[in-house]
DNA sequence: TCGAGTAATACTCGGAGTGAGAAAAACTCG
DNA sequence: CGAGTTTTTCTCACTCCGAGTATTACTCGA
């Protein structure tokens, strides 16, 4: 920020109110389909319409007020860190939103987004395991997991919010190790290869996905260890593993079918 | 947004006030270097410190104000809209700031990032053609160009800001043809290579830039024309080459050694 | 208990893309 | 003119990929 010298000894306060806000797009993944968190608005404006979860930023970060937002909207509580975390081995005190990988999404601001007044949101994309149906907190209430094809009509410009988060999910699954935020501590392949075919919503060659998933170092880690059985439709009992040490994948694994990349 | 039911009827006005800003990490290359247009602060805080240009944003969009804060720095005038703008052929009376590529690259709210009170900056990430210094303009005195490298000790968070940006363009790179928003209209592969270079801060094999660029579909498109003369250090006359349609590039022009990818 | 169906895993094959190096041709400058 | 430079094109070996096939180990229902 800069002042420039005509603006010296401006207060800011003079202007017209701005107000800053989080929104979150929460995405889990429930019986293979990709989920997204949003609450049913009460009040004016677009009363009665769906949107993200979400509201003012407090005296905290905007990474805080982001996981805030999303504890109280599912009722969990915030245990550590807004990094995700393994906690290895056994299960500790942490809360379930330890495991939440939290992302700044982009900045709303257009005039107008909010008929009342100048808002300014900041989005955040959030990635969770399975989480339970919000429905213990008092404030959760009116929260829910809605899949993303069925999540239309969003209140203010969160359609496009959730748009750039799914694309943004969708981008970050190839190059980066993010699939294992939506995966138990503890995964089969099969698992993880169902959370790419959730989010980017194709069919992917099991071979060649095994293949690859296992030449990329670091994704993954063997624990030794299969299932106790075998899948529901049969099939032999698959190995287990955990989220390797990658930040990046390399090579990644790209997305089929990309002839719509050009204009 | 979202109002949870004890907010009913709030009014954000009664928060502390909070201030928004936008700050441009605006970067072009000179010489065969990158260099990030800074601003010599001369009010507290950071007296005498440089920093990225910027300032609150008005009754506008964001895009809007990082366009006009950009222009305001630089001294040229915005022509057109926020999007880089091919004007192939003749030169319309179009800006420089015409060709200027601009995104969001994040948003930054720590508390106490500035002493004086909460602001919020979104940051913006701009990339040019090599563009004037800035001298004509009253308000772009204090502004000028600075090798990314020598870009230290900024006011604020902006070392952070910048080094975000930077390693946002670096990757943008690889799958983007985004180097082209650096170059004039017409350019050869040759100096498509330099700003390859001169971002990574890496030589390229010549041979195989040439072969994978051209391999690209939609990335350049030749104009059918060379250059007037050969290098200066010798060498043919250069095919001319403008960008093409592409929004993205498959296959990407990855960087090399990586190594460095795992934590 | 058997047989059908399914999933995990391991192959093979041909094609595409890559890094490294070599080489020919075209041009500058001194 | 000659040395040095750049553009442009090849070659070669290697990696990676998509598609297909095969084997094995399960579950489940008849």
């Amino acid at each position: 920020m800069d002042e420039a010298s005509f603006l010296e000894g401006y207060d800011p306060r003079k202007y017209p109110a701005v107000a800053v806000t989080v929104d979150v797009v929460a995405l889990t993944i429930r019986d293979g389909r990709l989920c997204v968190l949003l609450v049913e608005r009460g009040a004016q404006p677009f009363a009665g319409r769906r949107a993200l979860p979400g509201g003012f930023v407090r005296e905290e970060t905007l990474d805080q007020a982001a996981l805030r937002e999303l504890a109280e909207e599912t009722g969990l509580t915030p245990g550590g860190s807004s990094a995700e975390e393994d906690t290895a081995g056994g299960h500790e005190a942490g809360s379930e939103l330890d495991r939440v990988h939290l992302e700044q999404l982009g900045t709303y601001g257009d005039p107008g987004r909010d008929p009342r007044m100048r808002v300014v949101s900041v989005a955040y994309l959030a990635f969770a395991p399975s989480l339970p149906e919000p429905t213990a907190g008092s404030d959760a209430a009116r929260a829910y997991w809605v899949p993303v094809d069925e999540a239309k009509d969003l209140a203010f410009d969160h359609d496009q919010v959730l748009a750039d988060g799914l694309e943004r999910a969708r981008a970050k699954l190839e190059y980066t190790p993010l699939a294992t935020a939506f995966t138990g501590p503890e995964f089969t392949i099969g698992e993880l290869r169902q959370v790419y075919t959730a989010v980017w919503g194709e069919e992917l060659h099991a071979g060649n996905f095994h293949r690859k998933v296992l030449s990329v170092p670091g994704f993954v880690e063997s624990t030794g260890e299969t299932t106790a059985r075998g899948g529901e439709r049969g099939g032999p009992k698959p190995k287990l593993y955990r989220a390797g040490d990658a930040r990046l994948l390399h090579p990644a694994l790209l997305r089929p079918t990309r002839e719509d990349r050009v204009r």
